[in-house]
DNA sequence: TTGGCGTCCTGGAGGC
DNA sequence: TGCCTCCAGGACGCCA
């Protein structure tokens, strides 16, 4: 499940190896893909635009050409980019590619996905930040991310904190693993109403989602059963989870057991002493 | 306005 | 062995 570490990652990947290259032939083999816009449509308008940069707002990537519109891809459950040098020809029996770009220097940049629920977005450059800035909250490593900040969008809220912390316009790039993360290091429960949190309970709150995080990038993402970096390699974030999937073990913190479980539909790991 | 639930989607695990 | 059911979850739409 690509969330803010996983995405960022594979951004650091792909931004060397894509600046200054062209798109010369775009496919898309999904018609759900690129919806409301048929496939070809897409393809038409990225054939022959050259990469200027690649950036990341949240879980979206966002491709920047050297003309409008700008490509923002939303990698979803399962959704997957990895880069390929040139083929030696043959086909390509992936039933899970959704779309491929060839790139000028020959190369490929193929787009799997098993579960078909990724996107592929055209967005103008005027349209690209309030389009972003509907969907998404602050990015949980910028500094204007403060506790204050933190206080008025979960003011009011009588939601699960966890629920509210997935919520994209809260906080952006944070999904279920990491949200069960950096509440482990919050030391706050799931299940706490989202406004209740006083001044320390916040600022904790910020340095846990923030800790969460910064782990995440450093270890390349965690790698659970689909994701992989544009190389093909597994993350090590899977290797330092305090609380995601470890249920019937002890906390790392604390010793007491870890419980799941349900909260916002989602499968949920917690410390049953320590996050109060 | 807020929150809960269903939907989309498919592979894998587990039960019978 | 084969079939069926359930589970995983990000974003969005719908409804109370």
């Amino acid at each position: 499940m690509p969330e803010l570490p996983e995405v960022e990652t594979i951004r650091r990947r792909l931004e060397p190896l894509l600046t200054g290259r062209r798109f010369e032939q775009v496919e898309i083999n999904d018609l759900r893909l690129t919806r409301p816009e048929p496939p070809e449509a897409v393809a038409h308008a990225l054939a022959g635009q050259r990469v200027r940069s690649l950036d990341r707002r949240g879980k979206y990537l966002i491709v920047t050409f050297e003309g409008d519109p700008r490509l923002l891809v939303h990698l979803r459950m399962t959704g997957n980019l990895r880069r390929h040098p040139a083929r030696q020809g043959g086909p390509d029996e992936d039933p899970y590619r959704r779309a491929l770009v060839r790139l000028d220097d020959g190369a490929e940049l193929v787009y799997r996905d098993v579960r078909r629920f990724g996107t592929w977005c055209l967005v103008s450059e005027g349209d690209l930040h309030p389009y972003l800035d509907e969907r998404l909250g602050l990015e949980p490593l910028d500094r204007a991310f403060t506790p204050a900040r933190l206080a008025a969008a979960l003011a009011g809220r009588r939601t699960a904190l966890k629920a509210a912390v997935l919520d994209q316009k809260v906080v952006a790039g944070i999904g279920n693993i990491y949200a069960d993360e950096g509440l482990w290091w919050a030391r706050l429960h799931p299940q706490r109403p989202a406004g209740s949190l006083d001044q320390d309970e916040l600022a904790a709150l910020r340095r846990g989602l923030r800790e969460a995080i910064r782990r995440g990038i450093e270890r390349q993402g965690a790698t659970l059963r689909d994701y992989t970096d544009p190389d093909g390699g597994a993350g090590q974030m899977q290797d330092e989870f305090r609380v995601y999937g470890r249920d019937g073990e002890r906390c790392l913190r604390c010793r007491s057991p870890i419980e799941k479980s349900r909260v916002a539909g989602r499968g949920t790991w917690f410390c049953t002493r320590c996050q109060t």
